[in-house]
RNA sequence: GCCCCAGUAGCUCAGUGGAUAGAGCGACCGCCUCCUAAGCGGUAGGCCGUAGGUCCGAUUCCUACCUGGGGCACCA
């Protein structure tokens, strides 16, 4: 029986109690089931009777006796007990318990994913990095999240779609390929310019595909140097990205969104819409008509398409693709975007609360020796991603940038990462899953097979295989709060608390046989236990995108 | 000035209104003739920033304040 079954079972119990005129409330549709900290306080506890004490006028405990009496009748349950205030303590009879390992083992790979699609589509851009430059730290912790959380929204159902927009026009790229063509030309770099020393790699490879680069007239020199130095960082950024295992299903083009005319179009649907002016010898968008501090500029006075405007098209462009809701996730630094996307949405006639979604992750700072270590792309002193996996591979970079909440700030310490001892928790987790494949590695020698429809789940009577069990069950329901809360280090901080649950079993329950000892019936129950927390690590570090060694 | 985020153990941080607030690391004391000791057990360590409020119940929700970080362009 899991969380889930025993929701249902209480909610039925309500419905009866209400049904035998002795409730007198609403039937909630769902309640909550807590896994309690006290082993006094049973496998599962419930707290439903003082929430629903005030609707139906009685005092809780006299709530929780009409419902333990209902719900002690249902299969499973061994004992309700009321405790304190009037909270339903519910013992489950060992094998309804058990029944958690087998139905693990049965789903397999997709264990704890949503059972049935949602009909929502998710469009969720993350990255998005300048392609100026190499993939930064702060910009890699939104690779992280972003993708994890693709991959977790996917399992609780969502149709989803990860896409990295490249901000391919303007004068970033201007000054980005005066940078390149300075570095070709061995001039100094613009003050303006990008500084890093990947520009002069940048310009020793345009120079060489292009050796005449510096005989062309200044304009058009200017032009290769920043479209051949965009495709190169972009290449870089892209194969980064990839061996850092973030994948994306889109990678859009700001540069063709203009040449598409997808800013002049986006301006019409917003001029239909009643939201546009012209003042100033500007068209401007009207979107303090939707909370914005400001109205906004669309088309300069010079006739150029703005950033907002861009930002327009693209927005259109996402929700004219079929999504329905549109996320992006952003660096702190831009969070004055929030009101100005949420005009955008409403200006086109949307919901900005349904149809768009603006996830702010707060910034990562680096110390090293104690001290705080400043970074800038202009000045090119910055780690990269690439520095960082080099430095602790791509598991440890993952898990270490996804364990945390995105709403508080990344102190990241490089002399610890630069160690790369077993400090990172997520040693800790793999090396409880390379734990149990050595185990069932050694059953296998054995002769041992697992039985997922024969083994007797009823005899993990345990405490540690009790706990082991109810943390198992948990899983479905954190991939769904980590989906519903974006947030992704949920996964990580529970298969952490997995780990743990399943190195403390593993200490006080033998599970294979001793010397000449037979093996029997509770031999293969515990392998089945052993293997559905196999299963479930190796699940849920597939969210993180953090591979399950079966070897440490 | 206005807006957003954070403030919880020595450090880094979990904790979507529930019972005695947790983890990792660090400190100290133990545990490998036995399925991986990258493990386990124990000890020490807390006015959950402050003050009010809502609630049967607040680390969680509301208000004010304090501290730290970030943001408020016809820049990109």
């Amino acid at each position: 029986m899991s969380p889930a079954d025993l929701a249902d079972a209480i909610v039925a119990a309500v419905g009866r109690a209400v049904a035998d005129g002795d409730l007198d409330v609403p039937v909630p549709t769902t309640v909550t089931v807590e896994r309690p900290k006290n082993p006094e306080h049973g496998d599962y506890a419930s707290p439903v009777a003082l929430q629903l004490a005030k609707a139906a006028r009685r005092p809780p405990r006299a709530v929780a006796e009409l419902l333990a009496a209902r719900l002690t009748a249902a299969e499973g349950i061994a004992r309700v007990d009321i405790a304190g205030p009037g909270f339903l303590n519910i013992t489950l009879v060992g094998a309804a318990l058990g029944e958690v390992a087998r139905r693990v083992v049965r789903a397999g790979a997709s264990y704890g994913h949503a059972e049935k699609p949602r009909d929502v589509r998710i469009n969720l851009e993350f990255v998005s990095a300048n392609p100026t430059g190499p993939v930064t730290l702060a910009s890699a912790r939104w690779a992280a999240v972003g993708d994890a959380l693709v991959r977790i929204l996917t399992a609780a159902g969502y149709s989803v779609g990860g896409e990295y927009y490249v901000n391919d026009a303007g004068v970033q790229i201007s000054r980005f390929g005066a940078s390149v063509l300075a570095a070709a030309a061995g001039r100094e770099i613009p003050a303006e310019g990008y500084h890093g020393a990947y520009v002069a790699e940048i310009a020793t490879t345009v120079l060489a595909e292009r050796p005449d680069l510096l005989e062309l007239p200044g304009d058009e020199a200017l032009a290769v140097a920043a479209q051949r130095g965009l495709t190169l960082m972009l290449g870089e950024i892209r194969s980064t990205l990839e061996s850092f295992g973030v994948h994306f299903d889109t990678w859009a083009s700001e540069k063709a969104l203009h040449d598409a005319g997808g800013l002049e179009r986006a301006v019409e649907d917003l001029r239909a819409q009643g939201h546009v002016f012209d003042a100033d010898g500007a068209v401007w968008l009207r979107t303090t008509d939707f909370g914005d501090d400001k109205d906004r500029v669309l088309i300069k006075s010079d006739g150029q398409g703005t950033y907002f405007c861009a930002d327009a098209a693209y927005y259109r462009d996402k929700r004219g693709r079929g999504f329905d809701r549109v996320i992006y996730l952003l660096g702190a630094d831009h969070h004055g975007y929030i009101g100005r996307l949420r005009a955008i949405s409403a200006c086109f006639g949307d919901d900005p609360d349904v149809n768009l979604e603006v996830i702010i992750g707060q910034m990562v700072t680096l110390t090293r020796g104690g001290e705080p270590v400043k970074m800038s792309k202009r000045a090119g002193t910055f780690l990269t991603l690439h520095d960082l996996v080099d430095a602790v591979g791509v598991d440890a970079a993952r898990y270490s940038l996804v364990r945390q909440s995105h709403d508080s700030s990344l102190e990241l310490n490089l002399d610890l990462i630069a160690r790369q001892t077993s400090e990172n928790p997520v040693f800790y987790v793999q090396y409880a899953h390379a734990r149990i494949s050595s185990l069932l590695r050694g059953a296998e020698a054995l002769g041992l097979t697992l039985s997922p429809e024969g083994a007797d789940v009823a005899l993990l009577t345990h405490p540690r295989e009790g706990d082991l069990l109810r943390a198992l069950g948990e899983f479905p329901r954190v991939i769904e709060s980590a989906a519903s809360l974006r947030g992704p280090h949920r996964v990580a901080r529970y298969l952490e608390e997995l780990a743990g649950v399943y190195h403390r079993f593993y200490d006080v329950c033998r599970v294979l046989p001793q010397g000449d000892e037979p093996a029997g019936p509770l031999t293969d129950a515990r392998l089945l236990l052993a293997a559905a927390t196999q299963l479930v690590l190796s699940n849920g570090l597939a969210l993180l995108g953090v591979s399950a060694p079966d070897r440490m």
